[in-house]
DNA sequence: CATGAATGAGCATTCATTCAT
DNA sequence: AATGAATGAATGCTCATTCAT
């Protein structure tokens, strides 16, 4: 999978040409994001100082302010930015199976690697995102909403090719299948950051939705004779 | 139901002296309580000031530090006394129910049709409950792992009693819930605040949540003669 | 004359009861309007900073935005202060003169004599006034406008009495007068801030401004013998 | 009357680029400085960016800096240079005239002919320039009193000619006569400024202010036989 | 000379919390 | 207990100025 790399790939933007510099990895856009992640995962949005972000990212305070508005939009930035890459990963991945259910399983999957591949950014898109009320009022939705369209669509498609039951709302279940995941990838990244010991692994959670999602909880009454 | 009343069980405590003012029921730190469920509601806990509190309670702002140390105690006091409701009212509903499939069925009922009538409360208890630094990492568990444990015992119960599958990991499986649960109470509360029309009926979703959970998503291919 | 103790008159505010606390003369609000006159006369309004008023006053900075809404805010609510304070105090003053010329050179008297009783509050009124820009730009007139107002009904009065010649437009009259006022005033300012000797008594200055603007500079050749 | 010409002379300079632009006449400095006039003018010293100055003489922002000192020596570099011009200009138009009060009616009538050909100008020079603090308080002087000392002059020997009154102190009459110009042309482009209708013409306030000021204000009882 | 990205000192303002009454 | 004026630490953001290219 390439979410990460995708997601690093830089807007090209004119890079010191005689002395590279090689310290700076990526533009000064990109080590913005990478450093907000990192302190708005570790700190929270609210708690985490604009001067703080700029240290980790080792430009000076005013430097943010080229690049973003102000601080809400740093964080709606970030997301745009790394929803775009996920989004463009999941598409890719999702192109070369053939069946509704394996298309659905296989997202449970990628979110969850996504997940385990990069913590602090699941931190953020999922917890801190909320806390910007700009972003919760009056943008959420977008890109957060083509994520969960190409959920629905999964479904839908399921429904409509007849792997999939015909009696759920696609609406609902969307979003009760990205509740779960999310949920299930928010306490595993908690107890990582509490340093508590990793209550189970994604791979195996991602099995263990699918699973359930798939067949449901009722222990079939197989051939009652 | 009772969920609400019962969290309104008033801590008994007397009014200001001459005219005891009767139709206020409930003692001021009740009030403060609503207040600040309205507010933080409202504007989100950390765009939400004491002073308003204050103000919707009705009292001074110097007034709340008489009952809750500081800010982050009266969203944590707020969530205790409202969790202990919930959850008495939970296990009084549960308790009359024989089978394990019926009590988790009941369970998400009961979790949606809280949300749908106090959707304030749920909204604070969901999203904004995140938000508090020190609720978020040093308190958080306590009462909510008591609501999930709630959820893991039905699970468990039903595994033991051969109701449900036993190849689902219990822990996963009450997060999975909890998770869909809430993200659709969610995006209900979400539209309603944004004062989009109701995108769905909350009875329908527990409904539908129910089926998805109980018999999976995939159809069954009965009999392919 | 009594212009400044007009000026001082305290809004009745709540005062402590039982402890006078002696050493604090006035309200806070008076307090807070005196520091200010004296910082923003001596670093210009935008040199000033909100925590020198604050320390001149000997409050917290925070309890300046008990009483006014913001910096802009507070150099308006001086000048309206003190404006208020000045014209009844002129109003006062030239009530008990008969002649238009006696109020008129009367007028002159009394403005000169504020300046040399307050010159600091003479240079917050003239010179870091203009620098507010909410307030010259959709603010200005009023109060100003009033003083002005009183000039030119001054003028008025003096030519339909027959006193004033009546080919001078008294819309421009008034603003000559004031300019020529209002410069001398600002140079007698300059020059004591600067600590440069006095480049002339306030005093004389009145009599020549009337003078001038009496008789007019050219040299009567009536009756050369 | 070449004020502005005068002060526009260009200083001939080659334009960056390879083909020298025929169409932009003055040079950088020059193009900086009209645009510091207008921007200046329009949003207050205070309120101006030195990179809107620099936006409006399209140039970069830095480019400023290779012109001026910093943004107060581009005020007073602006001033210097504009009363140059304008002192050159009024020297040459009063040298051809006889009499000190055709001079001094002379100097009222440029004063606020320059005013209505360049309000911008005007605004800087009276308004903008009580904002610099270094200026204020440690330069100010300089051309400035050459143009009081002009005016000045034209006093003196209006007094020594025997054509005015000797009565009348010349270094308060200038002042008078200064500020009462000053005050008519501030107001007028004030009005102008905030889209009003024009109080009045500038040509009848010249011409009103010379009356007042040569006849008085007293109307002569002559001859009360 | 020209550029404009980077810098970082500077400051108004907010608001949770205290405490004298 | 209740009040609410006073507090002052905390911080996002601006913008004049610099300097490597």
């Amino acid at each position: 999978m390439t979410v990460h790399s995708a997601a690093a790939t830089p807007r090209p933007r004119r890079r010191p040409i005689s002395q590279p510099a090689p310290s700076e990895r990526g533009d000064k856009r990109e080590r913005i994001i990478e450093a907000a992640i990192k302190v708005f995962a570790e700190r929270g949005f609210y708690h985490a100082r604009v001067s703080e972000v700029a240290a980790e990212a080792g430009v000076a305070g005013g430097t943010i302010y080229n690049y973003f508005r102000n601080k809400d939009d740093l964080l709606i930035s970030l997301f745009e930015d790394r929803m775009e890459a996920i989004l463009a990963d999941f598409r890719a991945e999702l192109a070369g199976l053939d069946s509704a259910a394996d298309r659905l399983r296989r997202f449970v999957e990628l979110h969850l690697a996504m997940v385990a591949r990069d913590p602090q950014l699941a931190e953020v898109l999922t917890v801190e995102l909320r806390q910007s009320s700009k972003f919760m009022r009056e943008y959420k939705a977008r890109k957060f909403g083509e994520y969960l369209g190409l959920l629905e669509g999964l479904v839908v498609e399921g429904v409509e090719r007849g792997e999939f039951r015909a009696d759920i709302d696609p609406r609902i279940l969307k979003r009760a299948l990205f509740g779960a995941i999310d949920e299930v990838s928010l306490f595993w990244v908690g107890a990582r950051r509490a340093r508590n010991p990793q209550p189970y692994a994604l791979e195996d959670a991602a099995e263990q939705i699918w699973r359930l999602y798939a067949g449901g909880l009722i222990r079939p009454q197989e051939s009652t004779p």
